[in-house]
DNA sequence: ACAACATTTAGATATTTGGCTAATTATCGA
DNA sequence: TCGATAATTAGCCAAATATCTAAATGTTGT
C-alpha cells in the first residue's frame, strides 16, 4: 500500500494509469505518448507492477498492461478514509443515507 | 497538486496528516511520534508546506501546524475524478442524485 | 543579561530515483 | 534460419531524498 503512493508520486505513471483507465494498451503504444525512451517507460511499468496497479498479460512478443483498478480504488479508499473523506465510483447506485 | 503525490509518497509525513486531523499539534509534540531526529521532522514538515498541505502558526517558541484539510481533498479529489471516482467528506448531507 | 527551550538551518553522507545508451531476450513472418 | 520487431535487462550517471550531527535563531522566564 505504500508502495501504492510512492508509484504514484511519478507524473508519468499517473498519467500512464489515466491512459489505461479507458483499456489496456501495449508497452509500446503507451510509450508514445511520453518524451522518454522505452527502458525508462520500462523502469515505470516496472514500479506501477511492483505497486500491482497494473497487470501484464503477454500477446506474442507485445505485452498488454491494464489497470488494475480495483488496488488503485481500495488504496485511495484506505488512505481516505482515514480523514473521514469517502470514495465512491462516481455513477454507483447513490447508497441509500443509513 | 503533483507536490501533493509526492508529499504523500512518504509514510512518515502520511502519519503527520493523519495526526493533524484530529486537531494542530506543535513540532516538537509530533516530532515525538516518530523515531527520527528533530530536524529530519523538520524537513518532512517543509515538503507538506511546500505542498500548502499544512500551515504554520508560531506562537511563542513553538510552531504549531495545522492540517489544510481543503487543499488534501481537492488533490485528492482531482486524481480521483480521472478515474470515475467520487470523493466526498463522509458524513456530509448526501447530494441529491441528479 | 542569561540560560533553557523549541525549532530550523547548515553541512555531510548513503540511498533511491529517473534518465540514458547498449545489449539481450523472445517472437513473428518470410 | 534470418531479419525485423517488442520489450526488457544491464550498466552508468546526475539529481533528489532521507537521514544524521552540530550550529544558529528566536523566545521565554528569572
Amino acid at each position: 500500500m505504500g508502495n501504492v503512493f510512492k508509484a504514484l508520486a511519478d507524473p508519468t505513471r499517473r498519467a500512464v494509469l489515466q491512459l489505461l483507465q479507458k483499456g489496456p494498451m501495449s508497452a509500446g503504444e503507451l510509450a508514445e505518448y511520453f518524451d522518454v525512451t522505452k527502458p525508462t517507460m520500462s523502469a515505470h511499468f516496472a514500479v506501477l507492477m511492483n505497486a500491482d496497479l497494473i497487470q501484464a498479460d503477454k500477446q506474442g512478443r507485445t505485452i498488454m498492461y491494464r489497470l488494475k483498478m480495483s488496488v488503485l480504488e481500495e488504496a485511495l479508499l484506505g488512505f481516505a478514509q482515514g480523514f473521514g473523506l469517502q470514495i465512491t465510483p462516481a455513477k454507483a447506485p447513490t447508497r441509500k443515507k443509513s
